[in-house]
DNA sequence: TGCCTTCCTGGCAGTTAATGCCAAGTAGGC
DNA sequence: GCCTACTTGGCATTAACTGCCAGGAAGGCA
């Protein structure tokens, strides 16, 4: 059983994010490099490179495990349920999962104040928003007319993932003092309710 | 007067980048380095990178000319308009003075099969967006409950360019076969329309 | 306890993109 | 024909990665 190397790296893994999210945010993402990183986690530099592939995984490696979850909180939702409201369950499921707040506070704050990292964060997102597609489409065709459904549910995912994006910045630029979800239900009222 | 310098500069740079884009459609982006271009082109690395700030300038390097062009666009359009024509006016002149198609679409391919592509041109058009929510922001709040007009410009804005970029995805998947603008318009509708 | 396999770690060298610096060249004004 | 402005190319350097190889620790087995 590898039981003491998998919780050792675990270890090792949290540590060095810890270092990691201290440093960028005391100097900045850009001026702090990998090899202050490792040295002030103890730890060389291609061990480094080999628990988080990038630089950029520093900040948006457990992504995946979200998207993971946010797939799997769709497809069980009632199948009665409308895309727009499966999605949203989802969204709410993925905010409770994610980092405590604070922590996300800061990691967010990161992200938007640095474009490179922001693009980075966008790219991984939009792999497992393709993943998300199918089991979006899964709910439409339910309206009479249904041209195109792909298209249709690309574009529904597209959207609520630029909704979701924009709530958070807000909710980063006002310092988590605004709740998350409301701004995300005021965007897509922004966009979807005709004036 | 410094045309003729200005005009020297014109033609190398459209020499540098037909052999860029060759090579990359050739071995492909990752594979092709700044070396071989440079190379090929008959200048040096030095000067490549005076001409184009970064690899990733050769291939979305300019996408700030039309990013330029959206916003001044958007800003022309008739005072009545609602944000939402005014941002699809401003999308059909983007796209008329755009690239030729056939370049247009070799360009798409590249961006959306190199994920480092897609994330500088992802980041490019954050800087856009965010420039244009202001301009949108101006044609809200005609409607009669208008909560958080900057909350609701910059869902607006993600959104139109979160289906700008699904559009381009099908329609770089399609070949160029499916006209840009009918996809776009079918995914504006497939978020505003309530079924 | 001693050996062996397996996996992890660190150091070293090398590649690639990108930047700063300085010397050499060239166009245009006087 | 000189002087200034601007460009160009070569050199050195940095920072993010990657491949390779030697050394070491964990766990199984006699």
């Amino acid at each position: 059983m590898t039981t003491l190397w998998e919780r050792s790296r675990q270890v090792a893994v949290q540590a060095i994010l810890d270092t990691a999210v201290r440093l960028f945010a005391e100097q900045g993402y850009e001026q702090t490099t990998i090899a202050q990183i490792a040295r002030e986690a103890g730890i060389s530099q291609r061990s480094l490179f080999r628990y988080f592939g990038t630089k950029e995984d520093l900040v948006c490696g457990d992504q995946e495990a979200l998207g993971e979850l946010l797939k799997r909180t769709v497809e069980q939702q009632p199948a009665g349920m409308s895309a727009w409201d499966a999605l949203r369950a989802g969204f709410e499921v993925v905010l409770t999962a994610n980092h405590p707040p604070e922590r996300a506070l800061e990691l967010s704050r990161l992200i938007f104040e640095t474009p490179s990292l922001r693009a980075r964060y966008i790219e991984k997102r939009l792999r497992w928003q393709a993943e998300l597609v199918p089991v979006v489409r899964a709910r439409l065709g339910n309206g009479p007319g249904h041209p195109a459904p792909d298209t249709q549910a690309r574009a529904i995912v597209a959207t609520v993932f630029a909704c979701i994006d924009t709530a958070t910045e807000l909710w980063a630029g006002h310092d988590g003092r605004i709740d998350l979800a409301d701004l995300y239900d005021q965007c897509l009222a922004a966009v979807r309710n005709h004036g």
